[in-house]
DNA sequence: CTGAAAGCGCTTACAG
DNA sequence: CTGAAAGCGCTTACAG
């Protein structure tokens, strides 16, 4: 296996030049191409473990969810972000480490994985407590996380998409083609996104001037499609909803075709953009994840270098798909 | 930023005894208590880079996609075995790392990983190009790869779904429930899933001594609805089928629904169970994704410490589910 | 712009 | 069972 030491004596050339050609500072171009060469001929590869011992970067990322296996189920929200996030990557240098021995212990995981790369990306919506824990070690590693963080008033590094404000959106379309009796459906209240859609619901709902709020938390769960049944069987029910999640709204839309209750034709619905294939007779909020992923990149890249970041939290809406059948 | 030093002066023992602790070698069980105390303490925590350089391990596993970002859509395929992967070896050492800066160019990206890395974990299916790169690297590292890699009669070190026998499977479940037009709906022939999959379903129907054989390639894509809907018109359509993956399974269903055709009523329905969140009226091939993944980091493990892995190649047919509602 | 040398924090034979 | 020392392959001041 070829070292640096190699490739210098193969292209007739110091080991701090070659150093330089992998770091990518500034080397003669003529020089450049005889490196490149020996290392192409010489199949040299840089070791990250001696790059990470002896300089002061390791070129390497650390992912992180906090309490939860990096691969579980609903990793399929983040797989756009993720995309995008190491698509901005590419060609850096930087590398993914995703750490299986730190992420089943919030603190002392984080912690671990703070001393072995140069930045993380955090994906997850801690709790209350996790949010505490996170911010003690914001000042360890440059860190930016998907959507929001707010902790005792201060916020990490953010990027995501701004859930209250998307919600208002779609609210407010609803409203203007020509619905005034609207409601809105979520899986859960104490999720921070949650929290946030249904106050963009009720901001929406008082600019406006909507006559009744309907907000009803339906979890996700074996008796979900029951709870849309009842939903749907009220007989003061809106006939326009937002709908939080897209698998509650593919439950809506079976449960609505057992019943007879046609969408878009009788209830007319939107909802956030998924994973699931079927998009039928839904207007939707689409996330730009990947953009979000970029962003987050640039965001950490731009930590990790000790440029200044503005702002520090950047919360995008989402756009509205018009629905195009039904 | 304590290292080992601090930790063995702080123990008063020597630089080899923490070592030993940190590698779970054999220390006197008092001696292995202070060592862990003074770690605790000092918050020590070894530096993956310098046990890569030092050692002839680097405790880091590299997981690999052929010719695809890491994180495209069709990961939720794998989320699972992934989840199942990393079950099995937290509590090992290893950490698994992306290399985001190899998994453009498959042949020198695995083999600039495979220096970096113990063990190699490979998910997707490669073509036969690089599956015969592929092969080049087995040598070099070792190497597992999820569902059969076969190159020149010869196979990688594999475990995954038996998709032959599952669909044979499948469709003697429909002959046996009297059913003798039995149709298999597959979204491609070239993958070797899909290949293996129309294995599976003449195998069957052979055995069987079904009468027809009623094979149908409906790609995914914006055609797809459209395809189903004249596979469900034809007037000889089977009244029993075997589609290949969920997604065009969901599609089958929204528009049988729309021409008042009963799942499973008037057409029963067995596919493959993927991630949507609707399982209605359907037989489910289910995975044991979970058993996969840990069987690949458990194969994985034996490679990496030389120990005899019997057999190469471990396929396992799915469970069939019955439907229980419908 | 380049060369010689120290040092990063471990592991591992080699002695004791 | 333990201690002292070499060495892994880089980066980085430090000289030239």
């Amino acid at each position: 296996m070829a070292t640096i030491v190699d490739v210098a004596e193969h292209a007739g050339v110091s080991i701090k030049t070659v150093s330089r050609v992998i770091n990518g500072t500034h080397v003669r171009e003529s020089t450049r191409a005889k490196v490149l060469a020996a290392m192409t001929e010489l199949d040299y590869v840089p070791s990250i473990y001696a790059r990470g011992m002896a300089g002061q970067r390791n070129w390497i990322i650390g992912v992180y969810r906090c309490n939860t296996s990096f691969f579980s189920e609903d990793l399929k929200f983040y797989t756009k972000t993720l995309d995008g996030f190491e698509q901005h990557l590419a060609g850096t240098g930087y590398r993914l480490l995703l750490d299986s021995a730190c992420w089943r212990n919030y603190e002392s995981g984080l912690n671990a994985l703070s001393r072995q790369v140069d930045g993380v990306l955090m994906l997850d919506a801690p709790n209350e407590q996790e949010r505490k824990d996170l911010y003690k070690l914001i000042d360890k590693v440059p860190l930016v996380t998907i959507g929001q963080r707010q902790v005792e008033g201060k916020s990490t590094y953010a990027i995501g998409i701004d859930n209250c404000a998307s919600v208002s959106l779609a609210v407010k379309h609803l409203f203007q083609t020509g619905h005034a009796n609207i409601g809105l459906i979520v899986e859960g209240e104490k999720d921070e996104h949650y929290r946030d859609r249904i106050m963009g619901y009720n901001q929406a709902a008082e600019e406006l001037g909507l006559l009744r709020k309907h907000v009803t938390i339906i979890p996700a769960g074996p008796e979900q499609l029951q709870g849309l049944r009842l939903w749907l069987e009220a007989p003061d029910r809106p006939a326009a909803v937002v709908v939080s999640e897209e698998r509650t709204a593919m439950g809506l839309l079976q449960v609505a075709n057992s019943m007879g209750v046609s969408i878009p034709g009788d209830l007319e619905v939107i909802t956030y953009e998924d994973t699931y294939a079927a998009k039928p007779a839904f207007t939707l909020l689409r996330r730009h994840d990947l953009m979000h992923g970029k962003g987050a990149a640039q965001m950490l890249l731009q930590l990790i270098n000790g440029e200044p970041v503005s702002p520090k939290v950047h919360l995008m809406p989402a756009e509205l798909v018009l629905r195009t059948s039904g």
